[in-house]
DNA sequence: TCACTTTTGCATTTTGAGATACATAAGTCA
DNA sequence: TGACTTATGTATCTCAAAATGCAAAAGTGA
């Protein structure tokens, strides 16, 4: 580095591990002890550094190991979904402290739910003082205009169309607020809970009620003009049949294989399956033509992934949601197609997973979102 | 600006035309005048400015104008086809100052093509001294590894496999060297010439003997893991007949609707083409069986690309490549199918245009690659 | 116990970047 | 012509940030 480390940049080697003594940070950054030590000093007065003195001696003085201090503060975060939604406060390191969930209709509008979430926080803080807040993030199932955190339109959440969600929360909670598409959330949380070392280009495909896809790329969520990104949802498949979309196209991978279709064909094929739950006991069990339907399923949705992968290259796409992690074979069928379907060079080097967090990835994804942002470098220095 | 502006950003400020005097420089960045003098003093030492006197009173001693001084320096610049490259010397506002084309086989592989390249770059250069050269920019038809300019793998430019070319071209010339894949060079030519002010989110497609994208995300260049992003040509089409494809799959829309394809298929028809030039002839006649072909082609990009604009959200989507440039037809069924099959979010406000800058649009975006490098504040700050 | 090593703290000095204040240039307008 | 305005240059001063050098702390190993 050329030019002097900032405290932010020293607090990021700390976070990170590369530089965990003072000594250390003088070695990586090229500073003096006392520069040193003054940026430290700042942290450590700020609560986000914390000494331990247990380090092993080298032959000399044992250093003061400095650590990133997860208890120096929360995040508050809430992962809204049609009809269920999660709110918890986490520490920054994104541990979830107190959580709750809810069976509550998102559609009863900005109103009703917002102030619910806030006083829910407030509960689960409990006695920690408000001043502990440092952030708040939001995944909400609608595109999002993410700089102003509005909620663009939504098929779900059509009450919510056009709200500017930051300052309703900012009212009670004056800290940053960060809102974003429920989708992209999640792929930012599976990004860096379990491949931040990997890569920077993931490719996390949500298979639930509805299809959808948060898009990583060069580390970063891509969002396209409108925040519209990753709707790969009513992209057509060949061979659909011409089932008519709630879209007004015909063949959308949405109405053809998302959980929300294979329920609705199942039903036409004489099953009693009420929920996903229903499904998962028959592939269980092995019903044949529920196995069938299930890993037709796959190889339609792998057909557009395909496409995505060559568009995207990117080095791993990851299968979540519900339907996607209680079914194995969809997960075989989609790795069959796209390892077929797409070029050779966007597959040389390409995986494809279920989801390595699970239902957590929506808490951990909004508290890493909030976190990235009001841990960063350039937040920490702005904020001196 | 919380921090003090840099060297680099005040030339940013002048390149861009927020500030054109020293008194705007200091009145934009906060800066005191010898603050301000001192940053203008390098840069005019370093030719990347000029002064003009020519500035009008606005009621006591006129300004001295400060410009970008697009004479201060050049770059040696190469736009690679299969059989067709353009090699260029531009100045540094990215203007062509000497050029030449050859039909030359990139076959024939780096040991021929390259010397012949810098040779040809020197020849161009003319008296002009070495030492004004400040960087290197080629668009090759093949992948790259951007980082470190690898040609990773290409069905035309076999020869080129794995070939790291910027070790080779600075043997010669010791200066940045900046390779991408042709397609990205587009793109970003025609963002950076075109489109810069409106959008960040551009999506080029290049339809020629080939079909490829290029994606301008949030700025920059979507490039994927390997490099690899952009490859939209073999993406199967719906109804495509079975057509094989040399990919090895069948349906590609690179196999039924690319020039090669067309072509193919007007022979097949029993018309005497041999050339795009031919068809356009045909076109231009009004035949109507080639009209017909015409339009199922860009039906059939259509689709394809209102797959790639769910995914990607665009703005803008530019048609470009000889094909889409000499067919207004083709064009029209592209735009007619996209706006009917991507979501009613993703195609609010997209527009679909023919490539502004054309052929021209190969050799600006090269040179606008490695200006925006060499230029960059960054850069610039860094080389002081 | 003592010599030695590594880590950290602190008072002092140094440095360098930018601000201040003054000087000057070059126009407008009455 | 002269007062006024705007733009720029320059010597000096100020100040903050970091380096230096010295001191002390806290271990190891003989």
């Amino acid at each position: 580095m050329s030019r002097h480390a900032t405290t932010g940049e020293v607090l990021a080697l700390i976070r990170s591990g590369e530089a965990v003594t003072r000594a250390d940070i003088g070695r990586v950054t090229g500073l003096s002890r006392p520069a040193v030590s003054l940026r430290v000093g700042e942290l450590l007065e700020r609560g986000l550094v914390v000494e331990r003195t247990d380090a092993p001696s080298t032959g000399g003085r044992p250093p003061v190991r400095l650590e990133f201090n997860a208890a120096g503060g929360v995040v508050l975060v809430a992962a809204l979904g049609a009809s269920r939604t999660r709110v918890a406060v986490c520490d920054l390191a994104g541990n979830e402290l107190a959580g709750r969930r809810f069976h509550i209709d998102v559609e009863q509008g900005p109103d009703v739910v917002l102030p619910l979430l806030m006083d829910t926080w407030e509960e689960l803080l409990g006695d920690r003082p408000r001043s502990a807040v440092r952030g708040v993030g939001m995944g909400v199932p609608a595109t999002v205009e993410f700089a102003e955190g509005r909620t663009e339109s939504a098929r779900v959440m059509a009450s919510w169309t056009g709200v500017v969600i930051p300052p309703l929360i900012r009212q009670r909670f004056d800290v940053p607020v960060l809102v974003d598409n429920d989708v992209n959330v999640l792929a930012v949380g599976e990004h860096r809970g379990a491949y931040r070392e990997e890569t920077g280009d993931l490719l996390f495909v949500k298979i639930s009620t509805r299809i959808g896809a948060g898009i990583v790329a060069a580390g970063s969520i891509l969002r396209g003009a409108l925040g519209a990104a990753g709707e790969i949802g009513h992209i057509p498949v060949r061979d659909g049949g011409g089932v008519l979309c709630r879209c007004g196209n015909i063949d959308c991978v949405d109405s053809v294989a998302s959980g929300t279709a294979l329920l609705r064909e199942l039903r036409a094929a004489g099953k009693d399956v009420k929920t996903i739950d229903d499904v998962t006991a028959l592939v269980r069990a092995g019903d044949a033509e529920t196995m069938a339907m299930v890993r037709e399923a796959g190889r339609r949705i792998g057909e557009v992934l395909a496409g995505a992968v060559n568009i995207l290259n990117p080095s791993v796409v990851v299968l979540g949601g519900d339907v996607a992690e209680a079914f194995g074979p969809l997960v075989s069928s989609i790795r069959e197609v796209v390892y077929r379907r797409s070029t050779a060079l966007a597959t040389r080097r390409l995986r494809i997973e279920p989801s390595r967090l699970g239902a957590a990835a929506g808490i951990s994804g909004c508290a890493v979102m909030v976190l990235d942002h009001v841990l960063s470098a350039r937040a920490v220095d702005d904020s001196l």
